[in-house]
This record gives structure tokens, C-alpha cells and sequence, in this order.
DNA sequence: TCATTCTTGTTAAAATTATAACATATCAAT
DNA sequence: ATTGATATGTTATAATTTTAACAAGAATGA
């Protein structure tokens, strides 16, 4: 029961460690020192040597880190060791690159449906999933019990989308409209917001211009 | 020359303030206080404060601050009162959804040209942008003085598509490929790393379960 | 003019997060 | 067995960032 509040970027960082994990097992190296993950992430061992200890042991001093070992614990503590069933809210030029991508697969993400309104794209499918109409969406929700709901459609009906996904009692959003969104707590959200990045680029580049 | 060091929160947050302002002035909202601005982020009105006194004082005390006027410093504070020249490297689905996204005119963003070496896509537009073979990139960059490079390709090739960005003396990066991207220092660079919130949300959903 | 109300800008305190230092454990070689 | 080299786990310190409190400026009305 003992609660110890654990940074986001922590969780950040374990989902990076693990992707990188990954290319070391598929290069076949099996021992990795918490100086070269951090290499790996242009980061420091210490920070990587701190994020782990939060949750255990996962490493033999003298020696290093087992990588299929370590990357087996963080995707336990990621959540990561059973699969997520996902749909997807919009079937436009995002909606589509987000079916398409790689990484949701390989993570254990599968997108089982598209919704949208538009009534050419309903009834069709989009790289092997089916699109509904977004008036289904509640229902399909409920019944199928996916657990991460996909916002990709532009910020006017975000909102709206998001109340839907809500209504469903989806567990998690995660939000590409650049935009607020507000949730009720018990409903983890996130948001991919590259405007701002892009943002942050151009205030870097104007102030070290100076 | 940088008199202090401004969290970069703070700026990510600056440009989501200017966004809330555009809404409002399309409402005809004249006047707001640090404590809507707040209530439009789920923020704090100190926070917002904070965050706009590193700059100067923009507002008006007992009264709030000029909606128009206060957008028109954040944006010069990120330098968005000129055009930035952008480049695409990935002419696929993801590329394509960049393209044909509104956030990018809307914020002074051009996307100029985009890069590809999939010899049937070279030659083509999508969404009127032209395709040219990767293999044109350095000097393309170079010569037109693109400023920002937005890498939309699989983490395989995506620090290849980087070290030509910076061969052409790009200004600045944004990344959407899964994956760490290393450039010089004078570079800036930013990634949009959606596989990484989607597993912060499985973590979240599977904690808060226990 | 003066008092009241409102909201900013600023300063101080608290909380969080990152960095560094070090003690401890393991392995290998002698 | 002992020593030396290595790399972890942990604790302490420093830095950063957020939150809260409050003083000060501006408008309004008596």
C-alpha cells in the first residue's frame, strides 16, 4: 500500500529504455551497463541507475543489466505484458498513418476499429480495419471493453469525441488534436501536441539567434 | 546572451496560451484574466503569471490583459510574427497527414518541399508540395535556407534523414520517428514520441487499478 | 478625494526532480 | 583466499519548478 509518487519523465524515460532494450536483443547483446543505455538515450547512468530503482533490483553490480531480463521487468511495470485493444476516432490522413504504424503492433496495441462520420469512409476499411460510424462508437466501446480510445480528428470535435470515448468508459485517451481536452479523472489522457514542439523549436532558434 | 533560464514547460506552456488567445479573439473576447487562462488549460492563474512575468508585464492590474495584445507578445516571444520554411522527409501516410494539417499555415509554418526515395513519389505534389529524391535534400536545404526540418519516416532511417538536415545547416528538427535522434548543439531538436505517451497511459490505467 | 474591489507582478516557501558521491556486491586473476 | 577492477543501488546534495502569499496598481462609485 505504500504509495511513492513516481516522476512522469521517469515513465517516460522506461518506456525509452525499453525500446532500446529491444535493439540490443535484436543484436544480439545480452549484458548492458546502465552507462551505455544511457548512451543510448543521451542521458546520464545515474538518472537511468535512479528511474529503475524505483521500482527494484534489476541488475548484478560488478556486472550490468541481463537485457531481456530488464526489458521483461519494464514492460511489466509498463503495463505492457498483455495486449491493449484500441479504436481510433477519425479516418483521415492521421487516422490512417496511425493504423499503418509499426510501432502500435510491436508494442502490443491493436487498433480494432475507426470511427468516423463522414458516410463514404463508413463501411469501408483502412489498412485492414473496419470503419463505423461515430454514432456506434458508445456502443462498441461498452461491448468490446477497448481500453484506449485515439483522437485524431481536428480540435472543433475533439471535445465531443472525447465524451464519447468517456460515455464508453474507455480507460485512456490519447489526444493528437491540438487542443485541450478535459476528462473526468478516473480517465487517464494524454496529448501529442506537435504545434507546440514546433513552438518551442522556433523560440530556441529566435533566442539563441541573440 | 541569456540573462535566465526559462523552464521549457514554461514555453511549451506560452504556446498554448497563444492558441486559448486566438479562440478567444475569434470570440470577440477582449479581456481575460490570468484566471481564465487557467480555467482554459486546467492550469493555475499563478502559473500563467509566473510564466508571463519572465517576459515583462503584459496585463493590467485589477483589469487583466488586452486579449489581442498580450497574443501578439507571446507570439513575437516565440518568434512567430515571420513565416519559418519547412521541409518534409517522408512522403508516406504520416508525411502526407503533416502536409495536409491545418496547425501549420495557421502558425506561420510553410511546408516547402518534401523528400522521398521511393523513385514513384518523386516528381509527384501531395497536397501541392512537390516530391524530390532525398538525394536533393542537402542542397535544396542550403539553397532556400529552410530553417526547420520534420523528420516522417521508420526509426530506421530517421538519423540519416537528421545528418542530412544538419549537412544542410538546418536550423532546427522536429522528429516523429520513435526513436533517439543525436544532432550538433547549435541544432535544435525535438521529438514527437506518441509511442512513449501511450505506454505513460497503460502505465497510469494498470497503477491506478492496484 | 477616498475607500473599495479587482487582478496583476513579485517575492518567498515548498515540492519536485536531477546530479553527484559513495558504499556494496560481483567477477576475475593471482 | 585476497586483491583489484567494475558497475550497481542508495543516500545526500543541488538545482529546478511549482505553489502560495501578498504588496501594488488601476478602475469604480460615493
Amino acid at each position: 500500500m505504500k504509495t511513492q509518487k513516481i516522476p512522469e519523465a521517469t515513465i517516460v524515460r522506461l518506456s525509452m529504455y525499453s525500446r532500446f532494450l529491444n535493439n540490443l536483443a535484436n543484436n544480439g547483446v545480452t549484458i548492458v551497463s546502465s552507462e551505455e543505455i544511457a548512451k543510448g538515450l543521451n542521458g546520464s547512468p545515474a538518472q537511468v541507475r535512479k528511474d529503475l530503482a524505483y521500482f527494484g533490483e534489476f541488475g548484478t553490480r560488478g556486472v550490468g543489466y541481463n537485457v531481456r531480463d530488464l526489458n521483461e521487468q519494464i514492460k511489466k511495470i509498463l503495463g505492457l505484458t498483455h495486449k491493449w485493444k484500441a479504436i481510433l476516432v477519425g479516418a483521415g490522413h492521421l487516422g490512417t498513418a496511425l493504423i499503418n504504424h509499426k510501432a502500435f503492433k510491436t508494442r502490443g496495441f491493436e487498433i480494432q476499429a475507426v470511427f468516423d462520420n463522414a458516410p463514404q469512409k463508413i463501411g469501408q476499411t483502412i489498412g485492414g480495419v473496419p470503419v463505423y460510424d461515430v454514432a456506434e462508437l458508445v456502443d462498441y466501446v461498452k461491448r468490446e471493453k477497448a481500453q484506449i480510445g485515439i483522437i485524431a480528428i481536428p480540435p472543433a470535435h475533439a471535445q465531443e469525441a472525447a465524451d464519447l470515448l468517456v460515455q464508453g468508459e474507455i480507460k485512456a485517451i490519447l489526444n493528437f488534436a491540438p487542443c485541450v481536452i478535459t476528462v473526468p479523472p478516473q480517465v487517464e489522457m494524454r496529448s501529442v501536441d506537435f504545434t507546440v514542439y514546433l513552438e518551442v523549436l522556433t523560440y530556441n532558434v529566435e533566442t539563441n539567434r541573440k
